[in-house]
DNA sequence: TATGTCTACTGAACCGGTTCAGGGAGCGCT
DNA sequence: AGCGCTCCCTGAACCGGTTCAGTAGACATA
């Protein structure tokens, strides 16, 4: 039925030994054979087995990728998707595939990369959404998975890491209110335990104080829609209310430019709003939004390359990509000169 | 190092072939022998390895999803992650895993397709995205691969199919719009090479001719932003202009409603919006949409069960889902008295 | 007691590759 | 001629399971 190495070894007249070192660039065949062997093994049609493969040289040829999130929200993220696309993109042209698990609580998240492990079916895994003090750091050493990271986490971690600095992009954003006159420009940010959470939020408050503005106010929402809508109508409300307001994803930001609007403000004459993705919804939005484009293909793409030569022994070195630059669109306007109440 | 069942032999006393029929549940041993070799096993902290049993088994306890759709575009489709996500937790309890490939064009997503058998990678494939005479049906049998897939296609399938009826959604939005007086009811479809395009366009057509109604505008766009956006303003533009548009996913709702807002008419009381998916943003909107919810997290799962069931030597039968319900929102309303032009 | 049947188990082949020890041939050097 | 070295290749072990043919022993049957 389907040709293995013996056949080709049989056909071509010499060892099953001999085959494999042909086909595998090895030393150990002269020229005139391992063109032979590598002529039979073309017109037989052989095709390596991957599993045979995989058992003998202990690899899995597979990288994994573990999302930790609840599955409702999972669809509302556009990160992953694209993100996904964009590691396919390097493994497809390694001979690699990808395993993905979907994880809904922390005890199955855990779990999920032991499981990776226990069946080897990866070689590899690519970390992302780090968090503050991150255990899947110490858990992958000690399962001896090697691991890249998005972004460097904060505790030592011996894994590469891919880089895209998202504090520029915020800083970019308050210094653009700045500019159109806002001086009281508040934050909606994602969970703190997040280091993307937490480094938009620190980029937000040290952008303020470097304009010479009071940080303003701050909530921690969690980059759904609702929480974004939640967040909006609780600074709102506040006293001193913002004039504009800087959200951590576009998510929040569309439902809390929605919110505003509902309650029958003008965005953004009495408010403006700066998103972070740049997903494709933001440019179609009434009106358009401002925000950073986050570039999740490349992110994934480079994530994989680095993985991949990190197997391959390279060594552990980070790699930084160019940092994403503020998109203006019209839902950011000058500072309302006498605000509403 | 690893516990081999070589290893569980020696110390149970007995071969190798008895600990493979003890571990397996399968006859050849007695009930003695295999409760002592099944308690040697545990305490040497025994664990099968799964590329070994690859191998010897000829089963890659691993199914496939490929997912063909241009990689920057991914991240606006809400269903996939929740899909995903719904078939993962069937998976996860048949140790089995998810191998996912994303295909940019129809070349790569057959390529795709014949790399997986070639590797051996999965033992089935879900399709989704059906399209009208799918030439994945005819591929995959002649690789022998089994598959599920999402709704049933037009051409004989040998494949059992988890339906969804997606006609009942929107043939309600139909009759809700009617009931408020509308009588220009337009319709924004996806590609018609699609099924779910043409079923949501036949839909739309049929329950128009059941309300006594001409069928209107049809604008053929492509479940984009941009798409929804470019069909919306041509729709707007015609003469007989509608008073309500149906859209076939929230997505191309959402840009069509934001534009529509951009040309200074209000939703709904000048025009009427209802979309499909109900996405989360869906409820966050300036109005609200009203929309059909998709449930991909209930459709990943029961496709995945039957995928395994199918692995498992069950009949291939279809099975189908209950049809999802209208959600009326805010973004329907009266039809205008006077249309404003 | 001889024969047949069944159960419980063993030993080895097998899946399809990789890898390593070892051996024969050819060559150069003394 | 004898020695050592390199090059090329073979045969077998190995990865860790599954599976099958064969056999020893217990037991029933004639």
């Amino acid at each position: 039925m389907t040709v293995t190495i013996n056949d080709v070894a049989q056909a071509a007249g010499v060892s099953k030994g001999a085959v494999s070192y042909a086909l595998n660039g090895q030393p150990g065949v002269s020229d005139d054979t391992r063109e032979r062997i590598l002529r039979v093994a073309r017109e037989l049609g052989w095709k390596p087995n991957l599993r045979a493969k995989s058992l003998s040289s202990a690899k899995a040829f597979a990288v994994g990728l573990v999302v930790a999130r609840d599955p409702r929200l999972l669809g509302t993220d556009p990160f992953f998707p694209a993100f996904i696309a964009g590691i396919e993109t390097t493994l497809v042209e390694h001979e690699y595939a990808l395993v993905l698990t979907v994880a809904a609580s922390a005890d199955a998240e855990e779990l999920a990369y032991r499981k990776l492990a226990a069946d080897s079916r990866v070689d590899g895994v690519i970390l992302t959404d780090m968090r503050v003090d991150d255990s899947r750091i110490a858990l992958l050493q000690s399962l001896k998975i090697p691991a890249v990271t998005l972004n460097r986490p904060e505790t030592t971690s011996p894994f590469p890491a891919v880089c895209m600095d998202d504090t520029e992009g915020i800083a970019a954003a308050v210094e653009h209110l700045v500019s159109l006159g806002h001086t009281r420009i508040g934050h909606v940010g994602g969970p703190q335990s997040y280091i993307h959470g937490r480094s938009r939020r620190l980029a937000w408050q040290n952008a303020m104080s470097k304009a010479g503005l009071e940080a303003g106010s701050f909530i921690e929402a969690d980059f759904t829609a609702a929480g974004g809508l939640a967040a909006t109508a609780e600074l709102l409300r506040s006293a001193q209310r913002p004039t504009a307001i800087i959200y951590a994803n576009d998510l929040m930001a569309t439902a809390g430019q929605s919110y505003a609007q509902s309650l029958g403000l003008t965005v953004p004459d009495d408010l403006s709003i700066t998103g972070y993705d740049d997903t494709e919804l933001a440019t179609y939005l009434n009106p358009p939004l401002t925000t950073v484009p986050a570039d999740p293909l490349l992110w994934g793409r480079v994530a994989a390359q680095q993985l991949l030569s990190l197997l391959g022994g390279a060594p552990a070195e980070d790699i930084y990509l160019p940092s994403p630059k503020l998109v203006v669109r019209a839902s950011t306007g000058p500072a309302p000169s006498m605000p509403k109440n």
